[in-house]
DNA sequence: CGAGTTCGTCCCGTATTGCGGGACAAGCTC
DNA sequence: GAGCTTGTCCCGCAATACGGGACGAACTCG
């Protein structure tokens, strides 16, 4: 219909946007993705036989309907899941556990969000909950500013074409140059701080680990409830999560990004 | 080239391929996936174009290259990671930990997999690891082998057409009436084993979680080293298991599996 | 117990669309 | 700076993905 087609793949595209319907429906009928695609049954079909030869939904055990598949999760897990990086970082996080009693995690930059990779989950009654596996959007989480701020400024402005970002809370940064402006100041001073902004009533801390092995771009976080972060207690936070992080030996290397 | 072609969508097919190579490969250039999926250049670049305008994959940071999306993480979290799931069997997971000293986890069925959904390590020195998110054949685990006796012999003759299954170690069950026969026993018993079946040197108990909200197809896994793993360990595992199941509330119904 | 409805599956004809080949610019290496 | 590789884009052709429709089976409701 347009002068030029778009450049994607008309069939792969529905594809990936039936697999996303598995994330509000837990089983999906071939006459409902139908429907919610506004294709023909017959096509919702043959993409849904597709995705079953390779694993990516199965039919549903009661023989009606299908499900989310296998190979979704799978790939779903990448390289900063792997055994080897979650066994070098266990003695840093079981350090900053104990030294900050607070829920902390090691977080990796996917494009311009974040993945949750590893934790531990403070015993305090009042605690933030440990989400392994769970992405946010990187300008609203201290662990996505920290990463964030590893980066080059053009590399920020190529994640980010707009100038608008999307607001997850009332205080979540909105701008681009005000995102600039705080990834210069996480650049001087070390560490980064979210305020209520992925989060009502949530702060949080996030140091870098160096010398991690996934493409150097894991951040160790650490999120309380409000009346446990103010200003000094966030400082205090950050330190403990600096000493964990120089404990396990990832001593932070100056602002050069070496590619592998 | 055959006389019928297959009923699968071919460009969907290659799409699904190259995501698969994420599994291998952290980063990826039109050129490698191009080699490895053996199409033109242009069409790995078309196909990549697609993926990275729905998230599921992403221009590498350096600018050149690929890697994995973040909408691939999202759609790998499915139902029975949702907080509420969490919450509900985190008192289980605390107490089956105290009881048992052991790393317990939490399973779900996938098809012919199982998926650890939560769970919490041993502080056992010599523990076995918790990795939530990764994926195991159902056939060669406790907590697959338990959920599989929760279905009818014929949903499972469906999950299996082959008479033979893959071998995962040398203890694992290779055919399938083998495998159905351990279900009645399982069934029997009102718990599942495994022997060093899906990894050598490690046992496992695992009881079901009735009134599990995602679609009720949830088992309470327990895996210890081999030395603390013999035959009258783990029906002191089970019980114990069995204690925190019951004592979260979730109740064992009967064989019945009540479809929402 | 039977009629109506909804489901999954399969086939077929058409023209849309995905494919491969090739060309171009930019960046890196030596 | 030459030679390589990279990502991107265009174009023409025919393979193919689409929609429509038909069929059988299963579930539901009266």
């Amino acid at each position: 219909m347009s002068v030029h087609r778009d450049y994607t793949i008309e069939s792969l595209d529905t594809g990936l946007r039936l697999m996303r319907l598995f994330l509000t429906h837990d089983r999906l009928t071939v006459t409902g993705a139908a429907h919610e695609l506004r294709v023909a049954r017959s096509t919702a079909h043959r993409v849904l036989s597709t995705l079953v030869a390779r694993g990516f939904a199965i039919r549903d055990v009661s023989g009606r309907g299908y499900a989310a598949g296998p190979e979704l999760v799978r790939i779903g897990r990448p390289a900063g899941f792997d055994a080897a990086t979650r066994t070098r970082l266990r003695p840093v996080l079981d350090d900053a556990a104990r030294r900050t009693g607070e829920t902390v995690q090691t977080v990796a930059l996917l494009g311009d969000q974040i993945v949750i990779t590893d934790g531990r989950e403070s015993w305090n009654p009042v605690r933030v909950m440990l989400e392994v596996g769970r992405t946010h959007l990187a300008h609203s989480t201290s662990g996505g500013k920290l990463l964030l701020s590893r980066l080059t400024t053009e590399q920020v402005r190529a994640l980010y074409p707009d100038e608008r970002l999307p607001a997850v809370t009332a205080d979540t940064i909105t701008s681009r140059a005000a995102l600039l402006d705080e990834l210069d100041a996480v650049r001087a001073r070390g560490y980064a701080t979210s305020l209520g902004e992925s989060h009502p009533g949530m702060h949080a801390a996030a140091v870098p680990l160096a010398g991690s092995s996934w493409r150097d771009r894991l951040a160790l976080m650490s999120c309380v409830p409000l009346d446990r972060g103010g200003r000094d207690a966030l400082a205090r936070l950050a330190g403990n999560l600096l000493r964990s992080a120089a404990a396990g030996g990832h001593t932070v290397t100056a602002h050069g990004n070496g590619e592998a």
